[in-house]
RNA sequence: GGGCUCUUAGCUCAGUUGGUUAGAGCGCCACGUUUACACCGUGGAUGUCGGGGGUUCGAAUCCCUCAGGGCCCACCA
């Protein structure tokens, strides 16, 4: 039976009272049976980084995502809508080290019975001295306690802002179906090649250890200085050039300048030596040299920045790299550095961090007399990895690459037609994906010298002195495999590090990430429902990561599907604060979101995100959230009106063909409004299908249902009576499945006065069937205004008695007299036929005495 | 340096293919305690549509140009 109407309905309680019954009732499960892959609506959607912080941000992109979710739901779509967390990766190593007080050393073996040393410590970083060392079987063993923990705590936060995700469907980024997915999906790369390893130079965080990839870099302003430095021609002049990074010069391979610089084409082809060290290097010419830098002429060095790695590699010089993986001076000099006092000076720096390097590099140029004048400071832009706070360096590893178009024009070619071959909500995001496709300089990076993560499911066969040689690969039925602990087939534990050696390397996140859609679809575990679901119908996610997760899942479905992953990219604008800056930790501007949807409610936290279009930054002062007070209160007008609505008598008899000219252009209204509100949602404008929606709400609320309430309590006749009630319970009734996707908990809770069923799974409305609106609604509306204001300019009640009035306009507005003499309590009310609404000639009854 | 995007009321934003007098909400002012709602209702004031130029009978809307904000990319000796 459906529930009783309370006297005085309130939104508090509502999220935690229907959050229950939609889990019991299995409201948003996934149900295949009978499904086709036309009548599903399957939804890829962003996990979480579980150690991190969830933040409005993510609140704002996954309400949208959510709306549209509740949209095609309703339209009769089976809808798939999982959810995931994004749980390896750097955050939770980080966070599971000050947690536990651990950190991992994958040489130790697995102790079954270990317990931390520390639990829920906080999250100063403690220093590596104090951490215990602990297995990597161990150290994932906490990774995956702690991120259970966190993800519950996310997952009570979505639930709570009422997102319809089917929870029976969600998974883990380092679970085993995720493992599953991410080494088949490599294991198949690298059997068509486009997977490979190669020795090169890579960007490198010194302080995690682990190289990095394009994707992940960030530019910070940093302060340096320009140091003049001479180098000594043979004839013994010198030739002075700037640096900013004097302790690279005993990894200094060449000097260069633009071929077409003049002041420079006599040293073309000669050679000069480096002060302090006197290693003898070339001038040469290269286009990437600028004149106009400095003093045009520069040094090369293995390797200060991305522009030393082209030189190096395109003018075939030799590599001299002084820097170790910890970001110290290497103890060991180049073998070109020859002389006594050379390796001298080399050995002052050898241990020594770049910053102390640099310090000693200099006053050795000071006291050698090769420092001219001083350093010049300046301010300029260094490569970080995104979550790292020291500057990266470039060292030479070897890694594992996936091919990403960066190299191969058929393959780039492919990805921008795979681009415009997803319909881009907003379209022109377009635009950044094409940017970051045409601006790739190299293959992906994937590999990451990390403990958790899904192990790069390879091994290596040991030659008889100790040399890796052809990689072993596992075959698809045994996976998941660790090759540091998993043996290849033919092999045994005890032939580890004589006769073979596991690959220690884990893979980038994004090498997991970008295959979500066929973790969540079961691509390896499913097939039944990956081809039911996939290619899926939406990808919603953040701006931000376009150049990350939206660019590789594209990749990896074109690698290994051949077909783009989604027919439609939702993209969600960022948060600004008032000053339009975007919202970030550091600014300390950020709100934690359960504290918002506990002050406002959740649906004024969703009206909220949902008054914002796709793509478009939403401005949000903590300090001030008036947005949500609209979104609160139109939540608590819907549970007011529509319980002013059902408090009317129950008709007599039927209002079939006896209906008010009134309540017929109501209708005629609502039906325009539906029209609209479905093909604004079919646009993925929810914004416009919110504003249309609520307009209708607050006209049909203020005008009409005023307009109609004595009618409808039955003060003429029992068919205009039932004409209203019928015709405002219709209107409550669509008005309620028009705004269920953007406030869930009000609407269900109205609905469940009436109804057994849930709003979230009743069909969107449809037209009515309605004729063309006359526009009396609209002519009434202008009367009203005409009424209420000359009881206002009177200083007088709404419900002060109008002994007569006249009221002049077109003649259909007659056939509203009887409802505006109601509203008004006008007791002669004459009616004259003009172009214009107006009122004249109102005679309010004496006020009563105060 | 390149690309995208934005600039409309004090604030946050709508404004569909050019078409009467440019809209909404908030805020503000005044009034009203009306038995759905005081977490309320009614009424009101408020704009050189960033500047300049052009196309047109007509421009917030199309074109050019300048200025400013934001984001992305590139550069970063």
């Amino acid at each position: 039976m459906a529930a009783a109407i309370p006297d005085k309905p309130a939104l508090e309680g509502l999220e935690d009272a229907w959050r229950g019954v939609w889990d019991d009732r299995g409201t948003y499960r996934f149900d295949r049976t009978g499904a086709t892959r036309e009548n599903i609506f399957s939804i890829d959607t962003p996990p979480p980084t579980a150690s991190g912080s969830l933040h409005i941000g993510h609140v704002f992109s996954y309400t949208h995502m959510d709306l549209i979710a509740r949209y095609q739901r309703m339209r009769g779509k089976t809808v798939f809508y999982p959810m995931g967390w994004d749980d390896n990766g750097l955050p939770t190593e980080r966070r599971v080290q000050n947690y536990y007080g651990v950190r991992c050393d994958p040489t130790l073996p697995y102790d079954p019975g270990f317990t931390p040393p520390l639990e829920g410590g906080d999250n100063a970083s403690s220093k590596a001295a104090d951490q215990q060392p602990i297995s990597r079987r161990n150290f994932i063993e906490l990774c995956e306690r702690l991120t259970v923990e966190d993800e519950k705590q996310y997952e009570d936060l979505w639930r709570k802002l009422g997102l319809s995700v089917d929870w029976t469907q969600s998974y883990r980024t380092i679970g085993e179906e995720s493992q599953l997915a991410a080494q088949r999906a490599f294991l198949r790369n690298l059997a068509r090649g486009e997977a490979y390893q190669a020795d090169a130079p890579t960007l490198w965080d010194i302080t995690f250890r682990t190289a990095v990839a394009q994707a992940e870099l960030e530019d910070k302003e940093q302060p340096a200085a320009y140091h003049a430095l001479t180098f000594h021609r043979p004839d013994g002049s010198d030739v002075v050039i700037e640096t900013t990074r004097p302790e690279l010069l005993p990894a200094c391979v060449a000097l260069v300048a633009h071929p077409d610089d003049e002041r420079y084409q006599h040293l073309f082809g000669t050679t000069v030596t480096t002060p302090l060290f006197g290693v003898e290097v070339p001038v040469v010419a290269h286009h990437l040299a600028q004149k106009d830098k400095g003093s045009g002429i520069a040094m090369i060095c293995t390797f200060g920045d991305v522009t030393d790695v082209v030189w190096w590699r395109e003018l075939d010089l030799p590599n001299r790299t002084i820097i170790g993986a910890d970001g110290r001076i290497v103890a060991d000099a180049p073998a070109a550095i020859e002389t006594d006092a050379a390796k001298a000076a080399y050995s002052e720096l050898a241990g020594k961090t770049v910053f102390s390097a640099k310090a000693r590099v200099v006053e050795l140029l000071r006291e050698s007399g090769e420092l001219v004048g001083d350093p010049k400071p300046v301010v300029h832009s260094v490569k970080f990895f995104e979550k790292g706070d020291r500057p990266l360096e470039i060292i030479s590893t070897r890694q594992w690459y996936i091919a990403n178009g960066a190299r191969d024009p058929k393959l780039r070619e492919q990805l921008v037609a795979d681009g415009q071959a997803i319909n881009f909500a907003p379209d022109h995001m377009r635009v950044r994906y094409e940017n970051w496709v045409g601006g790739l300089t190299g293959d992906w990076l994937v590999s990451r010298q990390r403990f958790f993560g899904v192990p790069i499911p390879v091994w290596y066969e040991l030659d008889a002195d100790g040399n890796k040689g052809a990689v072993i690969v596992p075959t698809e039925e045994i996976l998941p495999v660790d090759p540091s602990s998993d043996v290849p087939a033919g092999y045994d534990e005890a032939d580890r590090g004589t006769k073979f050696v596991g690959e220690l390397d884990i893979m980038d996140t994004w090498a997991t990430s970008s295959l979500t859609p066929q973790i969540a679809g079961g691509w390896v575990t499913d097939p039944e429902l990956f081809e039911l679901v996939f290619p899926y119908s939406l990808r919603s996610q953040g701006q931000d990561i376009i150049r990350t997760w939206l660019f590789s899942t594209v990749l990896r479905s074109q690698l290994e599907h051949g077909t783009v992953p989604w027919a439609n990219a939702g993209i969600s604008g960022f948060i600004v604060d008032p000053d339009r800056k975007k919202m970030s930790k550091s600014k300390g501007n950020v709100v934690t979101p359960a504290a918002m949807l506990d002050e406002h409610g959740s649906d004024a936290v969703r009206y909220w995100a949902a008054s914002s279009r796709l793509g478009t930054d939403a401005a949000f002062d903590p300090q001030n959230p008036k947005q949500m007070k609209i979104g609160r209160r139109l939540a608590i007008k819907v549970l007011n009106a529509a319980k002013f609505v059902y408090s009317f008598p129950e008709p007599s008899v039927t209002a079939e063909g006896a209906r008010n000219a009134l309540d017929v252009d109501l209708l005629a209204e609502l039906d325009r409004v539906i029209l609209a509100a479905t093909a604004a949602f079919d646009d993925f404008d929810h914004a416009k299908a919110l504003e249309t929606a609520e307009r209708f709400f607050w006209t049909f609320c203020d005008d009409y249902l005023e307009l109609v309430k004595e009618r409808a309590y039955g003060a003429s006749t029992p068919e205009g009576q039932a004409s209203a009630v019928t015709t405002l319970r219709l209107a409550v009734n669509v008005l309620l499945r028009l705004f269920a996707p953007f406030i869930p908990f009000a609407t269900e809770e109205v609905w469940s006065w009436t109804n057994d069923d849930s709003v979230h799974t009743a069909p969107w409305p449809t037209s009515l069937g309605a004729e063309e609106p006359t526009g009396l609604l609209g002519l009434v509306g202008e009367a009203l205004i005409g009424i209420r204001g000359a009881k206002t300019d009177a200083k007088a009640s709404q419900k002060t008695e109008v002994v007569s009035a006249t009221i002049s306009g077109p003649a259909a507005l007659e056939l509203a007299a009887d409802d505006l003499k109601a509203v008004g309590r006008i007791a002669t009310l004459n009616f004259v036929v003009a172009d214009a609404v107006s009122v004249s000639d109102i005679v309010l009854a004496p006020q009563p005495e105060a």
